[in-house]
DNA sequence: TATAGATGATCAATGTCCTGATGATAGAAG
DNA sequence: CTTCTATCATCAGGACATTGATCATCTATA
């Protein structure tokens, strides 16, 4: 039994998701007020699917506060046509995007493919209940080696690891970063990341998400 | 009575500032919006000091906007954390940047201390009506002359040239360029103004002072 | 005035960021 | 499935700030 939080205006639209999830053995709780839904206890749920076009308190707040208190996948549902979302709701840290309308089977293959993901760093997560990194001073560990950082280079790194797993956006990088200028049109951060990733030795700490930014996995 | 414009949007902190300078006769009028404040118009006021954690508006372009429209100094105050607020501040124009949580006293030190200076330019500039130094957009003439200037020389020779015929402590040369790393001893100021002497052909323009900076003539 | 210590000036060398070019890859469209 | 385009990765080159060393100049003290 999978339990997913949902929080969408529109019941009608609710109910039919919450139909075909049933049998899958899915099991959907909709709130229509993104308020209500937050102090529902977020905990109890394995997964959050949110409306952007909420009333009152923006999707993205709500996604925001959910990505920062806890620890379950996000994935954001729009029907603005404003592409600028989707790259606004990976930044936010949602691990997931789909446009309306969609197909519930489309949702579902999300939801089971967010979720596979989600109990595989989990495991790995459970084998190394501490982070690889570690912020002591001015110097970063990995793995417990010293890394030998250019000033920028520990900057960028530094947000990263503060704020592992959850996608930095290009501007929020530079912005973070004292050293790098901001009228580059960023082509540098590219650079930046090269020499970080062969700095680490795995290249796929670092991940690229397309349009956004990068994330520390 | 010092007219100081103010952009804060916690009122109450606002409000306890306002009450402890009122003693000094300096009058503070707060705006919770920049875009109200900054229409209330600027022109009446001494001095400004702004919140960098604004709604809408950032703290960042607000000082912008002020730098490049009015003659007024400006104060940038900041609850951030993450990041070197205070060399973008300090870029974008700002005279002075002090972290929050700050001592009101603090602020008020602050306040008397660039109005003193900012006076005294004003006077300089009555009996120097014309100098043989422009600053026009971001390129410096001499004589008539462009100069051709790396960012951190453009920033140094900018500052004398604004307090022309005012000494200049190497501290506040260093605090005004925001590319040069504050750290060092200092000795990189040496050959900054080492090389601006020898672009501009005539060593003498900037003279030395003993054991506190520099001052253009 | 003469000497010694401190401060400033200049040069050469190093490390770092930035830029442009080229190749690789992913997502979109046909 | 294939092609096309935008984004990303990497490399090599250049510009610049910083440092250390060496020389010049100022100030203090006898």
């Amino acid at each position: 039994m999978i339990n997913v939080l949902m929080i969408e205006d529109d019941p009608e639209f609710a109910e039919l998701l919450s139909e075909y999830l049933a049998q899958y053995d899915i099991k959907v709780t909709n709130y229509e007020d993104p308020y209500l839904g937050l102090s529902a206890g977020v905990k109890k749920f394995d997964l959050a699917i949110l409306d952007l076009t909420l009333p009152g308190m923006d999707g993205l707040e709500a996604c925001e506060e959910i990505v920062r208190k806890y620890d379950i996948p996000v994935i954001i549902s729009s029907a603005r046509s404003d592409i600028n979302d989707k790259v606004k709701a990976l930044a936010l840290g949602a691990d997931d995007y789909l446009p309306k309308p969609y197909d519930p089977k489309e949702m579902y293959a999300r939801i089971t493919s967010l979720l596979r993901r989600y109990s595989k760093t989990k495991e790995s997560g459970d084998t190394l209940p501490k982070s690889d990194f570690e912020i002591r001073g001015d110097t970063i560990y990995f793995q417990g080696q010293a890394l030998s950082l250019t000033p920028a280079e520990f900057e960028v790194l530094s947000l990263l690891v503060k704020h592992q797993g959850i996608t930095q956006s290009r501007e929020q990088i530079i912005n973070a970063s004292a050293t790098m200028s901001i009228d580059s049109q960023g082509k540098s951060l590219d650079v930046i990341i090269s020499k970080i990733r062969s700095k680490l030795g795995d290249p796929k700490r670092i991940q690229a998400v397309r349009g956004v930014g990068y994330k520390l996995v």
